[in-house]
RNA sequence: GUCCCAUUCGUCUAGUGGUCUAGGACACCGCCCUUUCACGGCGGUAACAGGGGUUCGAACCCCCUAUGGGACGCCA
């Protein structure tokens, strides 16, 4: 038996607790049938991983306790593949099925592929578009063709009828083909999309079980009926419930911590982490809440999963760490892990510079630098007393400040000091002035070390936190505020 | 809008037709312990979404409704 995870490339290393979570379920259930796990990173779109992000989830998968199996050789590197490398191997697939009539070349431009939705929407049409919605008249066709435009490889679906795919732990799930549209399966720049690389690679590495979230349920038809297609036998597919945020939607970094780095670099102990991840949607079968990773895989049982969406909690996750470092750590393993935490010279050493200039005494360190060594500050609205802005702008900048900070590919002092800039200059404010309250938010106090080094010291994850912490102390945004503010900074 | 998936205390869950006056955990409240605060101990508030079936019997099976979520991309 062989079961894998794929994980979707983040051009900031980020691991992402869902990718964490399934592999975390991936992972007992292929131990507990005794067969491998592997983990393979996606990378078929423009959104590239680098080596040093892919480095990066690994690693943070690692910290977790998670370990994986080298799988087999098919053709190209385990883990993640370049188009150079690998790019070839789906085209050779996509001709075949184009050989025999499961799929065909689309010439439409992407401004008609708009049209056709649009007008199928105002019809109240149901939107799959299908292989006869999508053809050209043969002159036009030929036409493109001889002139060489780009093309997308599409595969054939049925009109009608139903489809039905079995699921492990949800039985027979029927979805009629009309749902269905005629998924592209190779880019025009020739790169595979997920569906296809998704099956082709599981098919060559011997897959047998595929695990994963619940939003693949949709498009389940169209990989069974790639298998179909290619004449292979299709893994056994089980999908696992959503993590969720407090308000029931999928978990986000918008609204969450998502980051397993947030969490790590919070002082959360990776045990405790990956405990909390198991009791999402599973239990043990005596109902204990505390359990290492060696306890449940031996005690793993697919059908103990339950279906219903978990919230994360936060506060449960920190009650349960706070058991671990009480029941598991002696005070020498106390100190071990505050220094992996914070407390060694790699990061000690990046905080120096910044209080050397600023420090007269020895004891001066502590009330400086301390912000580094803890989580959120303890924020009143009075702290932002001395800010000259009204509320609401306040509120504003600091929102529009994260939501700039969340898409940040690379985070270091250049890249968030352009952030600043810009946005200092559409609020037609002095970077003084600007940086006022972030000063504030990011440090709790209104004197310590440069704001700027310390965000980026302090990585994506917990500056973030911090800044909607202080949104949150100030009153927060309504979800009527909040969709204004979007649109404000959407046009921005 | 269309389709798919789900629905037990605020949250995580136990429960797979009788043992359910529904159990545990977090959070919350109270009491005890304690020089403070925590930890710990004891106790309390709090849930089967609603309506119809099936059955001697339904949290559990079926149907409808409601609610929530997901999918509908040359993203994964």
């Amino acid at each position: 038996m062989t079961i894998r995870t794929r994980i979707a490339p983040s051009p900031t290393g980020d691991p992402h607790v869902g990718t964490a979570y399934i592999a975390l379920f991936n992972l007992c259930f292929a131990r507990q049938h005794g067969g491998q796990f592997i983990l393979r990173i996606e990378d078929t779109d423009r959104v590239r991983s680098t080596p040093e992000s892919e480095q990066m989830i690994l690693d943070s998968l690692r910290w977790l306790g998670l370990e994986w199996d080298e799988g087999p050789d098919v053709g190209g590197p385990h883990g993640p593949y370049r188009q150079s490398e690998r790019g070839d191997i789906y085209a050779q697939y996509a001709k075949q099925l184009l050989d025999e009539g499961h799929a065909f070349k689309c010439y439409r431009t992407s401004e008609e592929l708009d049209e056709l939705r649009e007008a199928r929407k105002a019809a109240g049409m149901q939107l799959a578009l299908k292989p006869a919605d999508l053809a050209l008249d043969e002159a036009e066709a030929n036409r493109r063709a001889s002139e060489g435009w780009p093309f997308v490889v599409r595969m054939k679906v049925p009109n009608d009828g139903v489809c039905v795919v079995s699921d492990m732990l949800r039985g027979s799930i029927e979805v009629e083909w009309a749902q269905v549209d005629a998924q592209i399966l190779l880019k025009s720049d020739g790169m595979p999309t997920y569906h296809l690389a998704n099956v082709v690679d599981d098919h060559l590495m011997g897959i047998t079980h595929v695990l994963r979230g619940e939003e693949w349920i949709n498009s389940a038809p169209k990989h069974q009926l790639l298998y179909e297609y290619f004449g292979w036998e299709m893994p056994q597919l089980c999908h696992m419930p959503l993590l969720r945020n407090p308000d029931k939607s999928k978990l986000s970094k918008r609204k969450n911590p998502t980051s397993i780095n947030y969490y790590r670099r919070m002082g959360f102990l990776p045990q405790a982490v990956t405990n909390y991840l198991g009791r999402m949607g599973w239990s043990m079968p005596d109902e204990r809440e505390k359990f290492s990773l060696t306890e449940m895989m031996e005690a793993f049982d697919v059908q103990r999963v339950s279906l219903g969406g978990p919230v994360f909690d936060l506060e449960k996750l920190t009650w349960l760490n706070g058991v671990y470092i009480r029941e598991d750590l002696d005070d020498d393993g106390l100190l071990k892990a505050l220094r992996e935490w914070a407390f060694n010279e790699d990061y000690v050493k990046q905080i120096l510079p910044q209080i050397r200039p600023r420090i007269e005494t020895l004891a001066q360190a502590t009330p400086l630098a301390g912000h580094f060594f803890s989580g959120l500050p303890e924020l009143k609205e009075q702290d932002f007393d001395n800010v000259k802005l009204e509320k609401d702008e306040l509120v504003k900048l600091l929102q529009f400040l994260v939501w700039r900070f969340e898409v940040v590919p690379a985070w270091h002092k250049e890249a968030l000091l352009d952030e600043v800039k810009t946005l200092a200059g559409h609020f037609d404010l002095k970077m003084k002035a600007f940086l006022a309250p972030v000063f504030i938010a990011i440090t709790g106090s209104s004197t310590s070390t440069s704001v700027m080094d310390a965000m980026a010291i302090l990585g994506s994850d917990v500056t973030r936190a911090r800044l909607r912490h202080a949104i949150e102390v100030l009153g927060g945004v309504s979800k009527k505020q909040a969709k204004r503010l979007e649109k404000e900074f959407r046009d921005l």
